[in-house]
Order: C-alpha cells, then sequence, then structure tokens
DNA sequence: ACATGAATTTCGGCG
DNA sequence: CGCCGAAGTTCATGT
C-alpha cells in the first residue's frame, strides 16, 4: 500500500470520460496495483480509480522544448485500453506500506440471512405457523419461503431487506403462479422485509398480500432469548 | 484528511452486523467526517465504513482490573445509532493533511449523454431517419428518443448503456401502447446501447426489436469530423 | 465464462 | 423529503 498524498490533475478515458482539475489529492495505490484517487469528502467513494489488472507506469514531462518540467506523468492503463492519466505536479506526502493481506470481513444480516432467521422463526408471521420449506421451486423460480397457516393454508413469503415495488410483483407472478394449482390453491402471500416502501406496501395490500417489516435485531433477539432459557 | 496505518479490529453494527479480526488496515478519516478501512486489496472498496454525518469518540480500553491496556476504541456512531467499532492496537503511521474542497468530477458519456449523441446524430440508425423529439412522453413514462424512419413511420428507440432483458421489457411496453395509437402506428422499435447481452438481443430480435451497439468514441467523432469541417 | 441478483449499494434527478 | 433509476456500479453465486 502506497499512500501520496499530491497536487495533481487526472483524466480518464475508458467506459466514459472524467476530468480532474489540479489539485491536492490522495492517492491511494493498493498491492492488488489498483489506484484511487480522493478528495476530502465524499465518504468512502474516490473521485476516480483504476481497478485491477492494470499497469502503472511513471513518465516525466516535457515542455515544447523538450524541458523536463518537473511534473511527472503517471499513467494506468488497464488491458481493455481504459487509462488513468494522472499529472503530478508536487508530492506532499509519499509513504509504502506492506499490511499482509487480510483475514476479510465477516457478515451477518443480509438477505440470506433474514430468510434463514425467518424461516426458524417462522411463528413471527401469525400463530400456528409452520414452515414448508425454504427456496421452494416453481417453474418461474424458487419461492423464498413457503409455508402453512393456523388454517394448514399456504403461504408463500417473499424476503427483501428493503422492499420494493419490483419485491411485490414478483411475488405476485408466483401467487398466480402457485393459485392456478388445485392442490396448492388457496396460497395467500406476506411480503417480508426490513422496511418496506409506502408505495410497495399500498400495492401489496391493494393485492391482498400481508407487509411485515422484519426486526432483525429482533429476531436475533428471539435466538438468544431461546439460548437463554437453557 | 487523516491517514491512520494500525494494527486493528473492527465491528459495525447497523444495518448489518460485519466484523473484521485484528490485522493491518488503512483508517482513512476525510474532512467531511466520514471513516473508511481499507486493506491492501478490494481495489477502491473499503472493507468497512462509516458515512457522514457522524461523530467520532476515542477511549482507552482497559481490562477488567482497570489497567490501561495501551489498546484504544475508537467509536465512530451516526444519528441512526449505527455504529463503527474501531480497536486500535498499534499506529504504524498517523499522518494529517488538509487537502481543502475539490473542484470535482467533470463527467461525460453516462447515458444521458449517450442519448443527447445519438439524438444529434438520429442517422446512426439508417438513412434519411429523422429526429422527432428526446423523451417522448407517454402514459407509462417517456420514450428516450422518438424517430421517424426513411418511409416516415415512427420509430421509437429505448437507450442504455448496457442492454440488459429490462430495457427490452421497458420498450416493449412502450411500443404495445403506441401501436395502439392509430395516428402512430405502425412504431418500430430500435434498442440502442453500448453493450447488448445476449439474451437481451435474442429477446429483442424475436419480437422485432432491432439491436444497435453503438458506438460512443464513434459518435464523439462524428462531432469531432463535423467540428474539423468548418 | 456468463447471466442473475443483492448491496450497509451510492448517487443524482425530479416531484 | 421520498421515490425512481443509473452506475466506469461492484460483488458473489449459480449454471
Amino acid at each position: 500500500m502506497r499512500l501520496v498524498i499530491a497536487q495533481c490533475s487526472v483524466d480518464y478515458v475508458g467506459r466514459l470520460d472524467a476530468h480532474l482539475p489540479m489539485a491536492d489529492r490522495l492517492i491511494l495505490i493498493k498491492a492488488d496495483g489498483s489506484v484511487s484517487i480522493h478528495a476530502d469528502d465524499r465518504a468512502y467513494k474516490p473521485l476516480n480509480w483504476m481497478t485491477p489488472p492494470c499497469t502503472f507506469e511513471e513518465s516525466a514531462i516535457e515542455d515544447i522544448d523538450g524541458e523536463d518540467t518537473g511534473e511527472k506523468l503517471w499513467l494506468v492503463e488497464n488491458p481493455k485500453g481504459e487509462q488513468l492519466r494522472i499529472t503530478i505536479a508536487a508530492i506532499h506526502q509519499d509513504i509504502d506500506m506492506e499490511l499482509g493481506e487480510d483475514p476479510g470481513l465477516v457478515k451477518d444480516g443480509v438477505e440470506a440471512h433474514l430468510q434463514e432467521l425467518l424461516a426458524e422463526h417462522i411463528e413471527t408471521l401469525g400463530e400456528k405457523y409452520s414452515l414448508v420449506r425454504r427456496e421452494y421451486p416453481t417453474a418461474i423460480g424458487p419461492v423464498d419461503i413457503m409455508a402453512k397457516n393456523a388454517e394448514n393454508e399456504f403461504v408463500a413469503v417473499e424476503v427483501k431487506r428493503r422492499g420494493g415495488i419490483d419485491g411485490v410483483e414478483q411475488l405476485t407472478r408466483y401467487l398466480e403462479l402457485l393459485n392456478r394449482d388445485d392442490l396448492l390453491a388457496p396460497v395467500h402471500g406476506v411480503f417480508a422485509a426490513q422496511e418496506i416502501k409506502p408505495q410497495a406496501r399500498t400495492l401489496a395490500e391493494d393485492r391482498g398480500i400481508r407487509c411485515v417489516v422484519l426486526d432483525y435485531q429482533e429476531l436475533r433477539g428471539i435466538e438468544s432469548n431461546e439460548l437463554r432459557l437453557f
């Protein structure tokens, strides 16, 4: 990892064209070969970058008379021919440090995990609910969770972290298909998400689909409480 | 902008839970208050981060006996209560630098620009093609470009940077609607993108929609050539 | 390798 | 302020 704070201008030519006028910025050169250029804002997003694989080449910039201007051109290029051209006017800091390979991130709470938790605690949807199976297969793709309600009727559940119109449309297609099967009908629908957008809720309820807001911490809490009982 | 290279472990509790075991990493603290944690890989993407607005607080970590362990806890928290807890075991580098406000990025070549260029050079679609208007309004949303072909028939054009199934479906809906209007029918369809996925192409051609791959550099080149003529 | 779909998506535009 | 859709999306997964 090399960190360079420098006065620089940048041009990107590739999937689009972009230009950054001369200013002080951080240039981050990682061991994977990637280069990214950060300003002191825009949170974690760089102004410009090049992802590996790519090559890095430094050259001196000469003026019309062939005199060295003291400026450097850093040319970063990938095999597709996309280029990042960094003109370095002055370097304020330049540090290099070996970090070694990172153990990596352990995530917990994405959609797959929500589905898992809800399947384990299907009674969150109502008393006497029981799980039929996760990823219940249909001709147009798997339903996230298939369950049965207290009346022993089928309930198809679509799980999302953020529930939008798309998810409702998806569930609607499943319900339409499933309800054509006399062995299953009537199949009810539940749209379950950590966050449900108003439009999605309206559309869902309009179609007789019940909306359930999932509380991830609470679902996890149920597990913790169960554990505490032992 | 503060750059800290440190041996640290990180826990994020918020929209999901995530954990990073102890290792050497770069911690980037920007003037906007954002904090991001980078490893020496994963290109420009940080392992973990917190976007502003958020608060930063440092405290000493004590062991069970109340003895200072020498470790520090950096607690980054946003108003929603999401937390980034960084345990600092050792600091290898710590530099601080004022960068000032960035002039910002000039972009050129995104979808809006593709649409603009194609509208200006509608003959790219065929000889004698003429532009009716961009963002041609319909009840279900605007058609990117409405044109007429050499036979003076309407042609609805959907412009995408990357053409997938969705774009074809969208154009199909427009065409269905537009062709119900006797004043417009027959309306032909053109699916224009910098890159068209095979499945999208198959679907489009199956529906009688013509696929056109746009070359951004070439469209720009036309402009350059025109300029050169003057 | 390619297509599909989630992401702490982010980001910007428009209403 | 919230919805909607693009993004140099990126990233992981399944086929």
